[in-house]
DNA sequence: AGAAATAGATTTGTACACAATTATATTGTA
DNA sequence: TACAATATAATTGTGTACAAATCTATTTCT
């Protein structure tokens, strides 16, 4: 992963100077940016940069930063701007602690409402997860992955709790791009489709435990011991010197 | 309860023009009128009403009807502005099956943690609440009622979950205002004395329980049966006017 | 040299003006 | 009167100017 400067993110998300984006768009954009982690945690989005790429006024620029902050994707400091959030180990522990209530309560009802609906969306997703595998392309592949609890949590029929969990996913990618260890995304196609598989069949606990498990193995896949984590920037700080 | 017009809400939080308030004041000020249910739901939230009453141009009321919005208390419409949301039985339904889902979770958690400050934070909240109990004063009751699932909820060590359970504490507090069909305000307080109990002694299986309990019980006090509901508002507005 | 003070540049905070949109009142017509 | 079309008013949406705060570079003092 190449961190680029805010500047750069022109790159993507430029606009057509006669056909200016909507507060939607710009949000859209930025939080990908952010989620993706082509920012390096505590990156200064100062808004007159943003107004630059997007060629909008200031006044939207700050509707979107706060909403942003409301995601706690960034943070808003008083009198100094917006910053990349920069997620701590006890933080990131917590996010998928929370994510596994919610998410296991979900995958429960979706399990027994047996939705028609809800069966087609799974299906239809994880056939265009297995496309994105068989593409090859790594960054295409790990969001369908991230999109895969999403879809689910969206067919359980509450959305008051498919919100939250919206907010936890974004920060879930923010973690795991900081913390990531060794990249797991090989296996999560599996267990996703075995996923599908049990709610579609409505077999619920089976599917809750599932779920929960899937949320811990992702999570003791990351670098969250801050010892450890510390040596192994350095160490790998060091051999980028020596290269 | 007696509803008052937007104008009127000057009473509550107008500000000395010399001392303007800061944005947290305001946000608090008009999150717990609405939260009070001092405003009926629907009330279009006017940028200029409110920026004559706190003595503020409209950005600063603009970003606190953005926060306000995040928390769903009010509803922010495109082109017509801010409007005090008026939330349905299902929605009513599903605040408290996520109630019960969290704080299951976090009462569990404050139970299973034994930390003398959160015994201390507890105890204070209790007695603080058979006080206001004791003076009488109702609306001084309510509140603090309501407080003691956040001050529970701030123990837990879930800084996420707790904010999680604020908008949906804030939520409750509406729903109960528009579908209150009894008061059942004299149980909580034996049921909160209880809780507060059985989690200082780290009982938490059945700390648990009686959470679900009170929480259930709470929403079987509600009139969320949209045919009953509308009968029954029906024959309330005949019978005023007859008198 | 190192710390403290200062001046200048940069960046955020806020009010306000004007544009775009929506709501309300008026008029015209059958 | 009822309804449609139009004019007017009220309200929100957005850019921008200026104030306030923060950061950075330079100078001054010990």
């Amino acid at each position: 992963m190449k961190h680029r400067k805010l500047e750069d993110i022109r790159k993507n998300g430029a606009s057509d100077p006669k056909n200016p984006l909507e507060n939607d768009e710009i949000y859209e954009k930025i939080f990908e940016v952010i989620v993706d982690h082509k920012l390096l945690p505590g990156t200064h989005l100062k808004e007159e940069v943003l107004c630059d790429v997007y060629n909008v006024g200031r006044t939207r620029i700050r509707a979107v930063l706060a909403r942003l902050a409301s995601d706690h994707v960034i943070e808003l400091v008083a009198n100094r701007g917006a910053f990349v959030c920069n997620p701590g180990a006890e933080e990131a522990r917590e996010v998928f602690r929370a994510r596994r209530l919610i998410e296991g309560h979900l995958v429960r009802r979706a399990a027994e409402s047996r939705d028609e609906k809800l069966r087609r969306a799974l299906e239809q997703h994880i056939r265009e997860e297995q496309e994105a595998h068989d593409t090859g392309a790594q960054g295409v592949v790990i969001k369908r992955c991230g999109n895969f609890h999403q879809v689910l949590a969206d067919q359980a029929g509450s959305p008051i709790l498919a919100r939250f969990l919206h907010e936890l996913i974004a920060r879930s990618s923010l973690i795991v791009a900081i913390y990531e260890e060794r990249p797991g995304g090989e296996c999560e196609l599996e267990e996703h489709r075995k996923l599908a598989e049990l709610v579609t069949q409505g077999r619920a606990d089976e599917a809750v435990t599932l779920m929960e498990a899937h949320l811990t193995g992702i999570e003791s896949r990351l670098d969250l011991d801050p010892v450890k984590k510390a040596d192994d920037e350095l160490r790998k700080a060091l051999s980028l010197s020596l290269g």
